[in-house]
DNA sequence: ACACTGACCACTG
DNA sequence: CCAGTGGCCAGTG
């Protein structure tokens, strides 16, 4: 864990989400154990474009909105994502969001 | 070197 | 229930 390694831990985590399912940047930051520093993940994501293997499509807030719809190429490319995954949008928002939940600190360990 | 901003979250009133 | 404020880390002007 070096001190520039904190996007990286950001990407690997988001990387292990499985298709069809959404986290939450607080999850994220949470299992890093910076609850307070959400805000940092979302910004660690505007860097998510250098990876490939990024989905940033499957983080959203923790009201499920898709705050970061508008950085992707397309306003749509986030939800139409999701949609493509299985993950009911509308609104912009995730449908069941709960159901399509996936913790970190849950899940993944 | 200082100040402001940012894809957020939690608490308090 | 809704609104307001504080906090966190890092980058850019």
């Amino acid at each position: 864990m070096d001190k520039e390694n904190f996007f990286a831990d950001v990407f690997e985590v988001v990387r292990q989400v499985p298709a069809g399912r959404v986290t939450t940047y607080g999850a994220i930051a949470n299992f890093l154990g910076m609850t307070r520093s959400a805000r940092m993940v979302g910004w660690a994501m505007n860097a998510s474009h250098t990876l490939p293997d990024v989905p940033a499509h499957r983080v959203v807030n923790r009201t499920g909105l898709l705050t970061g719809k508008h950085h992707f190429a397309h306003p749509s490319a986030m939800e139409d994502a999701l949609r493509a995954e299985g993950v009911e949008v509308e609104n912009d928002k995730v449908c069941h969001f709960q159901d399509h939940f996936w913790d970190p600190g849950l899940e993944l360990l």
